[in-house]
DNA sequence: CTCCAGGCCGTCC
DNA sequence: GGACGGCATGGA
């Protein structure tokens, strides 16, 4: 992977196994919009990307280090996901046709505040509504960004502002019953923020600070219990936090649609979400998070199970 | 109209 | 500990 600057871009070459489209569409994330294909802008970070793909290069709307340092880590490309497929096939080769059929998907790493809070909402909702959610949030309690195509964007707001926003907000955004949920998480963000002593105004900063001072010291395990303290938040929404954004890819999040996908590809009958956790465990081990977004995406496009 | 959505909580046994 | 109804809102 190399970086090339021009005038008002870089060129990201030499990247494999990623494809923008797959990355950003596969259900991990809800701030973004496709402005052509292989052509997506989105929200990462208090940072607005342009991001085009063309093979093994990623065209980008900047030209400053801090900024593509960001997307870099955001966007997992110092990761080898050519290793991790192939370790993925190796240990079941069912997963070999998920796969292949969606080879550039990278498991992002995102913002904590922004996954913990987007998937308390994602309780119980479809994927379309999520993102309307996130991107009202976003635009009412957000700092704007600057517009592409005519369309205006907003950063996920940063603790401070969450701190200010109440139920009723909440309410207003139409989360509904989650509304007391995310009033919860605000509270304890603004604890953990507090106690990991993030006083940078740099929201990649203080996030950064958070996952070191508070969740670096605790296993897998340990956080999901943390994060469980959280009123909504359950075995589910945890592991997304778990893999999404505190880096632990052993994370096998169950859903509805991964129920249905590994009831109808390896069970052949019902199966309890903690048999899945279990044989996902067994069978992928510190690999499930990939494989579980492959099977993810792939059930979801194939209508698996259903 | 009914059913379901990247679930979780409170309550019951 | 496990089962079950309820839950706001919107889309199919």
């Amino acid at each position: 992977m190399k970086v090339k600057k021009y005038d008002n871009y870089s060129i990201i070459e030499d990247v494999k196994d990623f494809d923008i489209g797959q990355t950003l569409e596969c259900g991990q994330c809800f701030h973004f919009n496709k402005i052509d294909d292989n052509e997506y802008a989105f929200v990462s970070f208090n940072n607005l990307f342009a991001v085009k793909q063309k093979n093994d290069e990623i065209m980008i709307n900047t030209t400053d280090d801090k900024k593509i340092n960001v997307l870099i880590d955001y966007l997992d490309l110092n990761t080898n996901y050519g290793h991790i497929k192939k370790e993925l096939i190796k240990r079941d080769d069912l997963l070999r046709e998920a796969i292949e059929a969606n080879w550039g998907i990278h498991i992002l790493n995102q913002e904590f505040s922004e996954t913990l809070m987007s998937f308390i909402i994602s309780q119980n909702k479809q994927i379309q509504h999520i993102r309307k959610i996130v991107k009202g949030l976003s635009e009412r309690f957000g700092e704007f960004l600057g517009s592409i195509n005519g369309v205006d964007y907003y950063s996920f707001p940063d603790i401070d502002q969450i701190s200010n926003i109440s139920v009723d907000d909440y309410k207003e955004l139409k989360t509904g019953f989650r509304a007391p949920y995310l009033k919860d998480a605000s509270d304890k963000l603004v604890y953990y923020k507090a106690s990991a002593n993030a006083l940078s105004d740099d929201i990649y900063i203080v996030d950064k600070k958070i996952k070191e001072n508070v969740f670096a010291g605790m296993n897998e395990e340990m956080a999901r219990e943390e994060l469980k303290k959280i009123k909504g938040v359950g075995d589910k929404v945890a592991n997304c936090v778990n893999l999404f954004s505190l880096s632990y890819r052993g994370a096998f999040p169950v859903d509805v649609w991964i129920k249905r996908i590994m009831e109808s590809m390896y069970f052949k009958r019902e199966a309890s979400k903690e048999e899945i956790e279990k044989f996902a465990l067994d069978l992928y081990g510190e690999y499930g998070g990939y494989a579980q977004q492959y099977l993810f995406f792939f059930g979801r496009e194939n209508n698996l199970g259903k």
